[in-house]
DNA sequence: TATTGTTATACTCTATAACTATA
DNA sequence: TATAGTTATAGAGTATAACAATA
């Protein structure tokens, strides 16, 4: 039975059915990963910063020296793409690539000074965010739930 | 304080410290949904359907003439681009795009007989699908518990 | 022979502008 | 004027192949 007029007497557009959608796990994921990165790239925009390349500063600054496959490697981006990334992160000074006196074929990334200056603001930022989905989760034991429920399935 | 080679004697490549990026909640929603991504491709690589295009299935079988527009706009994808994809199940003969009559400018979309079937099919793999991922998360309450979780990031 | 960084390239996904035919 | 569908196009993101230098 359709009764279209109770809420909307001016027969406004239905309502889709989408409840099997909301159901698929896949499917909310994505949706969810979206909106996250969209509040991201929404806060960085004045540091004109990335998802892809604030993990990179983080990495870097956490292990100085390895190579650029080892980064890209452990994020999951073929080498052959990491170039482009880091030659921009070069370029804005914040990146680098020393040749490895112990494999001449390797460059070992390193921050400039320029670039752990940078680190620690876009880290005070990317905190602050963090603290506002967690506070959205409903507080740390939610978060740390999620994120044990994402490493299944992983 | 470094061991090296408590456990790697050979000194394999040192494990790079992730212990930040892990702990991001958008990277671990991104891999956690590229993961389970590829997993539906996997399954779905016989039936040759993306998980797009599973959706966009489900929700014109659940919700048939609609316009394009309005299957598009819930999903969140331009009604330029879902164009390309609806001609896609269309060339299929899993869709048909059928003209309104109330509106000359709009198309209702369909599923075919044939889409019917297909759809059967596909929602069986899929279910399938689903509750290996269930099983990998801990059961039908883990499964509730995250799908809560997402919805509190949307 | 294998690996590191690199270039070139192609394919997908996404975003915007502009057009047409209707409303 | 606004909307539905469409086309064209540009920008990201991602994947593979091939090369030079080095291991």
């Amino acid at each position: 039975m359709r009764r279209d007029n109770e809420l909307s007497p001016e027969s406004e557009a239905d309502n889709l059915r989408t409840g099997e959608t909301t159901g698929i796990i896949g499917y909310r994921l994505r949706r969810a990963q979206l909106s996250v990165f969209q509040l991201f790239l929404a806060v960085f925009e004045d540091l004109k910063l990335r998802p892809v390349e604030y993990t990179v500063l983080v990495l870097i600054a956490d292990n100085p020296g390895r190579k650029q496959t080892e980064i890209a490697e452990v994020l999951g981006i073929k080498r052959a793409n990491f170039v482009t990334l880091v030659h921009g992160l070069e370029e804005r000074n914040l990146v680098e690539r020393i040749p490895s006196d112990a494999d001449k074929r390797a460059n070992a990334l390193h921050l400039t000074k320029e670039g752990e200056a940078f680190l620690a603001h876009a880290r005070s930022v990317h905190d602050r965010m963090e603290q506002d989905l967690v506070k959205r989760l409903g507080g740390q034991k939610a978060r740390k739930q999620l994120l044990d429920l994402l490493d299944r399935l992983t």
